[in-house]
DNA sequence: CAGTGGTCTAGACCACGTT
DNA sequence: ACGTGGTCTAGACCACTGG
């Protein structure tokens, strides 16, 4: 039975209407709004209709909904982006350059203090160090300073990585299931002010990623990439 | 009828087990997947069911679907993140921090070519320029250079900011349709170095965030944050 | 034009968490 | 204990688009 009754009916519709009444206050900031089967009944649609509506706006960051407690306005919404990490080699030919790969250093690595915090090590455990460079058209992009655990990941020891980058090989390969990415400015560094044709302490953007299967470190990267970087989004 | 079939039922199972074959290719990168129907059958549920579990790996990057055209395997699986972008405010309390609030500046701005361009500006329009530190105990934690859109805006020429800083009375005031937010490592400027308690030069990390209201520029903002700041999300 | 995904409906049971 | 959201079902119509 599909109303033609007052607007265009559907969730999307049903979404734009209650964010309409968050947005100028007919609900306030905090305040408990009806339940679902009321709304529901309200706008002439079916639970399911209203239920997907203010699931998405919870996800979206407008509502809170708890069991029992009914849903309520979030007191000040929160605002969240969605970045695309893109494959790097996907990133460059995205832009319309071509894609080169270097492998600049390959070894087992001592084990620093920070590192053997993050992969929660504590015997004589093994990290296989690998430092890349990616080109663009050439010019140096991103540079990839990457930490596998071998003991979670033995077969990384046996891989070339001369040929596929670790990161292509890494996602072909190895699942996960945490990931923690941080982003940062910071100075270049001896090594990337090389690899990056900057001066030493220029600011240089940089990326994070530690990723974990099952309470166990896989990897972690440092990416730095080439001066005046920017990261966009947009919605 | 709630099969207790061979495992547990439900669409997030049925998520589990199509992100599995996507992982062991079961389904190749690229490949077209079963339709809806088929799969909702053969895995016992409601084709409202599967639907929900596939939609979601779609928004999650992991398939791509098209009416008639079928579902595929995303060749490369997009990784997204999530970053929560908080009012100033709520990120120094969120750490028990004490937050204060300064306005510097305040005027109205002579409009430079970027901003003409980036505001969409052809006549003698006006643009009114705020510029504001956020503290967190004390310590500069955030320095806050906006611009708004009189023409779009023209409320916020009355406004008062010495109390309430732009960004809450912005987020409290005016609906948006569309945002861009870019971020990046810049050097202190003058002005960066002298409020933020850094030299010259240092690396700080920076967000530069437009919004547009159905096509006219609002506000352009750009935030540069204290030293060694990182943005960090987990999933 | 025919097939696939997109969405809606009405009804039902269940789980969580407040009371 | 009980009310609210979370989810499932079976069936239906529709919209887009590939062949």
């Amino acid at each position: 039975m599909r109303r033609a009754n007052a607007k265009a009916s559907g969730y999307a519709a049903v979404k734009n209407e209650l964010l309409r009444r968050i947005r100028n206050k007919v609900w306030a900031p905090g305040a408990l709004v009806p339940g679902e089967i009321e709304l529901a009944e309200s706008f002439g649609v079916a639970r399911g209709t209203m239920n997907r509506a203010m699931r998405e706006l919870t996800e979206q960051g407008y509502l809170e909904r708890k069991r029992k407690g009914g849903t309520r306005v979030r007191p000040s919404p929160l605002r969240a982006a969605r970045f695309e990490i893109p494959i790097v080699r996907a990133e460059i030919e995205g832009i319309g350059a071509a894609y080169a790969y270097k492998l600049l250093a390959r070894r087992i690595a001592p084990v620093s203090a920070e590192l053997r915090n993050l992969f929660g090590l504590k015997g004589k455990e093994r990290l296989l160090y690998l430092e890349c460079l990616h080109l663009a058209d050439g010019m140096p992009f991103q540079l990839e300073e990457r930490w596998i655990n071998l003991k979670a990941l033995p077969q990384a020891e046996a891989a070339n990585f001369t040929e596929l980058g670790p990161n292509e090989w890494l996602v072909q390969t190895v699942p996960y299931t945490d990931v923690e990415i941080a982003f940062e400015a910071c100075a270049a560094s001896t090594l990337s002010a090389e690899q990056l044709r900057v001066k030493r302490g220029e600011p240089l953007f940089t990326t994070l990623r530690t990723t974990w299967f099952k309470g166990d470190a896989i990897t972690h990267v440092r990416l730095t990439f080439h001066k005046g970087y920017r990261m966009v989004t947009r919605y």
